[in-house]
DNA sequence: CCATGTGAAGGTATTCACAGCC
DNA sequence: GGCTGTGAATACCTTCACATGG
């Protein structure tokens, strides 16, 4: 089944696996299991085998997977495999954040640029990057960055993306709790920390 | 089809519609069709009266649906109706971002208690909150609270995860990278940023 | 006439069971 | 014996088409 489309559900599953390949890297066995990986990232043993099966054999019947090259595969197939330059649009409290946050360079994301509108913050450093204004967003295809993050109020939140759009960028983790817009050869990926709290209550029991 | 199981991948998109809902409620107008409000929201119409049909006749025929009584529907299955307390467990940067989200308020969340295990946090305030040291995570039954956000670093996940349990909690928003296990009837929901981003590149064209 | 609500159809993803291989 | 890879079976979700109601 090697020739096969990747459905959406398995892409989403990609980073969790690879997650979890990292993470037993470091414990230093060299195969792993459809079975262990299964407790340790959360994912039916059936499940995860039938992912792997949609690009390639590379499992060993009797011994499992090799760690290292299914990671790099997983990489490959994600292109995560060279590193991708990212740019933060907006640089309030979540964007600050995430300029410290350390979870993206394992997946091969850096975050080299961040802009924003308030000319209090402009020039100020954040985490070694210096704030630009927001009319810098407009250099980003000459500087080679394709991808965004957007952390700015819903107010201008489609506006922002209309730049980043004109500006050449292929790609957009909206943080702003509203639906943007965008050509259909921009994927976007909308991610509304407080609608996922809003779900919990609903899964509780009676409280 | 009143009587019926909400599929989970509606229960998904309650919280989008309900965030449509309360932003178009702003403009004014008392109703809403599902094809204006799937342009809103970007979810198709059909998928929209599909969902609503789960829980009830709310629409009229020839007019659409009543926008207070459809929020106020929504918010009760979701049980958002009555507001919610929650504690901040790990107050880094991303946890300090979280306790000055604006976001949560409109789903009925309410952050009020924060813990650290650093001793020169504690005491602080961040956002009116005090900071208290972790051990105070065991009053957390006694004062009511019984869902909890993390945003530890991986290491100390699972033990505080593990803590909060035992304290009573029964919905746990995880921050942290990493698989976390509870009891059944704890419901836990995993988030890594991170994560989200490294699907993007598979999305866009070739960079 | 316009928009909802819903069976039925169609599509997609998950689970199962086991043949094949180390 | 143990584990992978995969067709088949099942469950789930989405889309459609239209009867029903204001």
């Amino acid at each position: 089944m090697r020739y096969h489309k990747i459905p959406d559900e398995t892409v989403r599953r990609l980073p969790i696996y690879l997650r979890g390949l990292m993470f037993s890297a470091e414990k230093g066995s060299e195969h792993i299991s459809s079975q262990s990986l299964a407790t340790f990232v959360g994912v039916r043993s059936h499940q995860i085998r039938k992912d792997f099966s949609y690009f390639g054999d590379f499992g060993t019947p009797g011994v499992g997977y090799n760690i290292g090259k299914l990671a790099r595969e997983i990489q490959r197939i994600l292109r995560l495999d060279v590193v991708k330059r990212a740019a933060l649009i907006g640089v309030g409290d979540l964007g600050s954040a995430l300029l410290a946050y350390p979870g993206f360079g394992m997946y091969g994301l850096d975050i080299v640029a961040a802009f924003d509108s308030n000319p209090t913050k402009v020039g100020a450093k954040v985490n070694g990057i210096g704030i630009e204004d927001v009319s810098g967003i407009d250099s980003l295809r000459s500087r080679g960055i394709f991808l965004a993050i957007v952390a700015v109020p819903r107010q201008v939140a489609q506006e922002t993306v209309d730049r980043l759009v004109g500006a050449g960028v292929k790609g957009i983790l909206n943080f702003a709790p509203c639906r943007v817009e965008a050509p259909k050869r921009v994927k976007v990926i909308t991610l509304d920390i407080a609608m996922e709290l809003a779900r919990l209550p609903y899964y509780m029991p009676a409280s």
